[in-house]
DNA sequence: TATGAATGAGGGTTCATTCAT
DNA sequence: GATGAATGAACCCTCATTCAT
């Protein structure tokens, strides 16, 4: 009966996502195995290169925002359930964006196109879940969407550049507060800009 | 007098960026000083480091997005006008989004804050430039958009979005091509989800 | 319960102290791995910088001058124990004041006044030993210094400049056996240049 | 009729030995030419060699103690002709000890035995006109050496090893003023260990 | 299975020296 | 003669990976 590991797999992998997120991929396996609290060589027991926990690491744990969608009340307005799904979605992203970026930029890793381009990719699914959740209001009449797919790109890519404004501190007109940036967009997208309607809420 | 420079150091950057883009940041700078067809010194002795050569590659010969935009005809329609500034920014940031990331997965690197912070940083130029185009047509009386930066922001993050998805090799339901993506978003945008009016050229 | 160290720290101590004495700093530390028989990077696995392998081979087994004064029997005559003195401080010094001179010459380190102001430094500790000693004798009445502690200068002078002249590989008139140098040096501080008195040996 | 150089050899050699002094050998000659006010091409037209250079400067504008010692004047007493030659020493000296520990530590340089070998060194000298001196004053009446020339090494050792102590930054007991020092140690060279006799200047 | 010393390939950087102008 | 760009040989140091205990 082996004595059992001193230090969990998940734990390893906790504290490489938050080096590696720091500091990049640079970040010594010395230092990785220092920080979790055992020898270089257990590391090496566990994955056989640093590549591969490199990638363990920026999969594991990744919150998920596409289950929300399906999951959300019906009864809400529109406004209420893009609301909230683009809220989980922004700060699902912003732990998932540095990862993929990192990812990316990490030539020597698989391809990330053989990650992303796996079905159950998160991005994906969050495309699959918007798009059905549009149709739905399209059959439900509360929405008139013309192709459902490119609403479900339009939110999906709201969400997503807010973020990667954020993530690479670039520098905007002004600050906008999470729920302002998400209130605005979704009057904008929803009455298009055409109309010139004021905000739901601002309506009598 | 003295012995003239055999390479210039436009092309060093260009080779740099190449190999840089393919690579990531761990190409060899003997590599780089082979491939330019100059010693390894010679790049010391124009970039003091490596980093430096690195980040003057990643910023040489962007293309401009910004510019482009007060620069159109106001004649044209809306459409035309979005189509263009779109189209022109997908291609544009096909060549910076791969830097842009690159340049933060080197946390050693001036934080890339101090580089986008700069007030002439592209991407903040290009939401100046859409913001004051999308006043200008609210008071050309042509659009009405509540809030002319959201719209702006929806612009560029349609934008980025598209080509974040195709830099990362994320799978989507079906490919769409650039025409067809901008134009469908042009038309939600304009129009608003609830609308459910068709598409301006499927309009008899 | 790793692998135990193949040589020790000691062995690279002497090699590199071989190897600098030999040919100054610039020797490279591949060539001191190969000499002691390990690779270099365990080299910088138990120093983490050459400068700090420099200092401690300088400052490794140096031969112990000060202790011996202390122990010597006091039943002997003062020429006798001044004799032992400097003969063996002379050949104490022929080690240590190549190192010193190195030390010195390489400004990356730390400041030799650091190592030197310690105060059990080795010229220090000297000092102190030879002005107690000369103290001891004054009180037994076999000397009248003057002042104790410029006799022990006297004593430590005479025999640094030995050396000094010897590891500078200075020609004087004519070279000097260490034992003639030692009785004649202590004859003339014993009996001062006015006396003219003849060696103890040559006494009847 | 050439172009003058428009820096003076001289100049060069002057910035170098500054140079070298600081920080040792391990100054850039890409350094050198730019404190100088040169490029760095002008410094190999003139000295073929780094180590070339070096040496130049190293013994370039060495003071000279030897000379001073023929020309004082013989009706002054023993102490004040001693306090002179070696008040002259210490500054001379401390000149000249740090270029010959930098020379030693630099064994590529020719041998130090090769420079110090020449009958003309330095330090030969001045022992040459020190023993000579003894010999002199021996012939008046004035003193009674035993041996000249240990009276010439003895007075040249408590010199060097002033500047000795000074130069590698040792401490000692208390710091000594050059003219303390230089009046005791003559005191006890004079009278001896053995005499207990009061400074010349304390004697009624 | 955990450990950590050993390894060795490789990379960035420096710098004396050369040489075309 | 003066210049300074080019050169290329070294060198220090890092770090993933191996392996004896």
């Amino acid at each position: 009966m082996a004595r059992p590991s001193t230090v969990s797999t998940e734990k390893i992998l906790e504290v490489a996502l938050e080096l590696f997120l720091e500091r990049g991929f640079d970040v010594p396996t010395a230092e990785i195995a220092r920080t979790a609290g055992i020898s270089e060589g257990s590391i090496f027991n566990r994955f056989s290169t640093k590549q591969e926990l490199f990638i363990a690491a920026m999969e594991s744990g990744s919150p998920n925002w596409a289950d929300l969608i399906p999951s959300l009340d019906p009864a809400q307005s529109v406004e209420e359930i893009l609301s909230k799904i683009m809220t989980v979605g922004i700060s699902a992203l912003e732990q998932s964006m540095p990862r993929m970026m990192l990812l990316w930029s990490q030539r020597k890793a698989p391809s990330p196109m053989e990650i992303h381009a796996r079905t159950d990719s998160m991005p994906r699914r969050v495309l699959e879940a918007l798009t059905t959740y549009f149709e739905t209001e399209n059959q439900r009449g509360r929405l008139h969407c013309q192709r459902p797919e490119i609403a479900a790109r339009l939110i999906m890519a709201a969400v997503a550049n807010y973020v990667f404004i954020r993530t690479l501190g670039i520098q905007v007109r002004e600050p906008m507060e999470v729920h302002t940036y998400v209130c605005e967009v979704i009057q904008t997208l929803l009455n298009g800009m055409r109309s010139g309607v004021a905000s739901a809420e601002e309506q009598p």
